[in-house]
This record gives C-alpha cells, sequence and structure tokens, in this order.
RNA sequence: GUGAGUGUAGCACAAUGGUAGUGCACCAGAUUGUGGAUCUGGCCGCUGUGGGUUCGAGUCCCAUCACUCACC
C-alpha cells in the first residue's frame, strides 16, 4: 500500500478530525497545508527553509513540469524529489486545473484536452493516460487524478456532462497507474450541486481510490457557497480516506472547512500574495506597502516566531518591498507560509485536546479586534 | 559672446487658437489545484515668469529667466 491514513480523533463539537498519512518519504499530520511548489520549488523558499518552518509535503505541478523541463529529463535526474532536493512528501496536480486556468486554446474532448502552451504557444494533448504517465515520471508520493475542471457558473447540463466525463477519466487514470509506492486521488466534481457532487463522491468510491478530493471550487462563487457545497459533500467522503480541498485557501476558509471535515488544503494565496506585500498575521491581514509603516519598528505579526518577525522590522519589510528587493519576497513568503503551517499546527492541538470549536472562536475574536 | 532649440504633474512626454491628457512613480483595493503576472480605483497642474493680440492662449507676438546643443 502506497499510502496509510489513520484517523487519530475526532473532534466532539465539529466535524474537525486529526489524522496521519503514512507516504514512502515519510508521515504528514493532517489536518495540513501543502505549500504550492509548482515548478519544483516554493518560489523564494530553500528545502532548507521549508523545513525550517516545518513544512510536511508540499504541491508540484504536472502542467508546468511536463512542459518545462520535461518529466522525462525529471526522471532521469532521479525523480522529482531528488531533481529539487527535497527529501518530504510531494503531491502533484494533474494538470486539469491548469488547462482550465492557463490555456487560451483548449478543446475538450472524451479523449483528453487539447492546449495551448502558455510558454511557447505549442500545442499539446494531454489525456488521462497521459496525465498519470506523467506523474508516474515525476514520482509524486501522492498523484492526482485528470479532471476537468468546469468554469462556474455553467448550466447544470454542462456541469453533469462535465462530472460523468471526470468519472470515466478518473477510471482510465486508475487503469494506467503501474507504480505501487504511489498513491492516487480521485476529485469529485459537480459544480455547486449537490446531487451531482453526490453521485460523483459514489461513483468514485466504486472505483476506489487512496484519498478523495473536492475540486472545482474557488471559483468565482460566493464563500457561503463554496461552504455550504463542502460541507455536504465532505459529509459523504469516506472516514478512512484523507480528504483533501484543492485550491483553498484564506486562513478563514481553512478554519471553516476544517470544521466541515476536511483534512488537506493547498493553496497559493500565501505564496503569492507575499510577493505583492500582503501578509497573514493573527489579527488578520496587513498590506506591507502601506504608508502606514514607513516608519513602524514592530514586527509583522508581534505573535509570530517566523525568521522575519524575529528579525526585522514593517518598516524595512516596507523598505525592501518598494525597492523591489529579491529579500523582500523571500521573507514575506517565509513569514506567510510560517502563519499558515503554525495555524494548521494550532488547528491540530485543538482537535487533539478536545476544543476545536474553542479554538475557532478565539481565531475570529482576535481578528475582530484588529487595529493595525 | 553669437546662433538655434526646449521649458506642461515627482519623472518621461501628449494636447488644429476652443473643457490640459497618457505612461511611470506615489496612495489604496483585489488576488483561492501560481506568470515576481494581472486587474480596479485614487492623488497630482498659477502650462518657467511678466506683458500683449484675441470672444477665447499651453498653442500666436514681445520681453525676461533657466536649461540643452552648436560655433567662437
Amino acid at each position: 500500500m502506497a499510502l496509510g491514513f489513520k484517523l487519530l480523533k475526532k473532534d466532539s463539537g465539529s466535524s474537525a478530525r486529526l489524522g496521519c498519512v503514512t507516504t514512502p518519504h515519510g508521515e504528514i499530520n493532517t489536518p495540513i497545508f501543502m505549500p504550492v511548489g509548482t515548478q519544483a520549488t516554493v518560489k523564494t523558499m530553500t528545502p532548507a527553509s521549508l523545513r525550517e518552518i516545518n513544512a510536511e509535503i508540499i504541491l508540484s505541478n504536472t502542467y508546468h513540469l511536463y512542459l518545462r523541463p520535461g518529466h522525462e529529463l525529471v526522471k532521469r535526474m532521479g525523480g522529482l524529489h531528488e531533481f529539487m532536493g527535497w527529501d518530504r512528501p510531494i503531491l502533484t496536480d494533474s494538470g486539469g486545473f491548469q488547462v482550465f486556468s492557463h490555456s487560451q486554446l483548449r478543446k475538450i474532448t472524451e479523449e483528453g484536452v487539447r492546449f495551448q502552451s502558455h510558454l511557447d504557444g505549442s500545442y499539446h494533448f494531454l489525456t488521462p493516460e497521459s496525465a498519470t504517465q506523467i506523474q508516474e515520471a515525476l514520482g509524486a508520493d501522492i498523484i492526482m487524478c485528470f479532471d476537468e475542471c468546469a468554469a462556474y457558473p455553467s448550466t447544470y447540463d454542462y456541469f453533469k456532462q462535465s462530472m460523468e466525463m471526470t468519472l470515466r477519466w478518473a477510471k482510465r487514470c486508475k487503469e494506467t497507474k503501474t507504480r505501487e509506492d504511489q498513491a492516487l486521488f480521485g476529485i469529485i466534481q459537480g459544480g455547486m450541486h449537490r446531487d451531482l457532487r453526490e453521485r460523483c463522491a459514489a461513483e468514485l468510491l466504486e472505483i476506489g481510490f487512496d484519498g478523495y478530493a473536492i475540486g472545482g471550487l474557488s471559483v468565482g462563487e460566493t464563500k457561503n457557497l463554496m461552504y455550504e457545497v463542502t460541507e455536504y459533500t465532505a459529509a459523504i467522503m469516506p472516514e478512512d480516506r484523507p480528504r483533501y480541498l484543492m485550491g483553498v485557501g484564506t486562513p478563514e476558509d481553512l478554519v471553516e472547512c476544517v470544521n466541515l471535515g476536511i483534512d488537506m488544503f493547498d493553496c497559493v494565496l500565501p505564496t503569492r500574495n507575499a510577493r505583492t506585500g500582503t501578509l497573514f498575521t493573527s489579527f488578520g491581514k496587513i498590506n506591507i506597502k502601506n504608508a502606514k509603516f514607513a516608519e513602524d519598528k514592530g514586527p509583522i505579526d508581534p505573535e509570530c516566531g517566523c525568521y522575519a518577525c524575529r528579525n526585522f522590522s514593517r518598516a524595512y519589510l516596507r523598505h525592501l518591498y518598494h525597492s523591489g528587493e529579491i529579500l523582500s519576497m523571500m521573507l514575506n513568503t517565509m513569514h506567510n507560509l510560517h502563519y499558515y503551517l503554525d495555524l494548521m499546527r494550532n488547528i491540530r492541538q485543538s482537535i487533539k485536546d478536545d476544543r476545536f470549536v474553542q479554538f475557532r472562536n478565539d481565531f475570529y475574536a482576535k481578528r475582530e479586534v484588529n487595529n493595525v
């Protein structure tokens, strides 16, 4: 078995759960946040600095690595772990979402997706089979089914047909998979429709996967709708497998979705926002660009113990940002990821102590007195 | 010293004699399975100065100051 999952504890006041996932490259403790390292690097972070903030698993990307430098090259270089110098677990996204979000020209058929590279405009064809083979060549611990992430809003009929095709694709991914040391996750689609989500989940379960993900959220729907879909979808996902909510989210989203029973998250928000000056703190987010920080000697977040907060002032970080210095992005990224991982660590501890509900209340209470 | 040219927002530049604009910078937002990307707002003017012509001048005329280039 490529992947083990132990459900360690269930919170008594919510659907939050504490778990542990075992992979060939070590264990990960859930609920967990996975920093995004699209091009075989979490932008600005060395593997050493990722270790320093206790990143347990990172996400990388099939679409990008297939286009550059090529999955075969990565395989010849010893696989993704060796290539990028990261010996802890890795999850690769299948490329379904990127084809949806990057490519101007794309044509989706039953066979697969024909699309144009965002790098050089060259034409490519990804199928459930090739996406799976590419992910086997890359060699991540957890790989994802190739799915269609339907645009929101779409008609019920489109969501239905898209979900049904994603199911057929999921079956093809599983049939293509050969490696025993990789886990394969199925992705539940179905837009914002409960009956479609439930059917998709049920049929994926029948095919059987090592874990299950919710895809197609955070694509423009309201927060309440996203939570609603997550709630009824998480409720029918098997208890004895990891539940992964793809592409989510803000700190609030993490707290809310842990509350609804999600175990794994990934999101570009902490890393991307860091590069453009938006920093997450225990009292809400701040924009380090703001003029009001020009002579602020305090740290980003007085409650944070990250390298940036231990050593530098808001004034200095603002200066670095406005000067376009590389260190600005490094320190900001370090801080935001530290914040996210620390948040998840505190969430885990609160579930362990059976006080997640209290934790959630405190989390919001702190934001209300946001007086930066 | 002589000749020519240029003076417009913090900077780089637009604007038939008819409501002074654009980009960058600056000030703020947005950002959810990553393009250091992108998007959305906002602020900024005695058009070097002083006269004149005109219903009306950034624009035409005169003077003056500053800068640039060329030639002594």
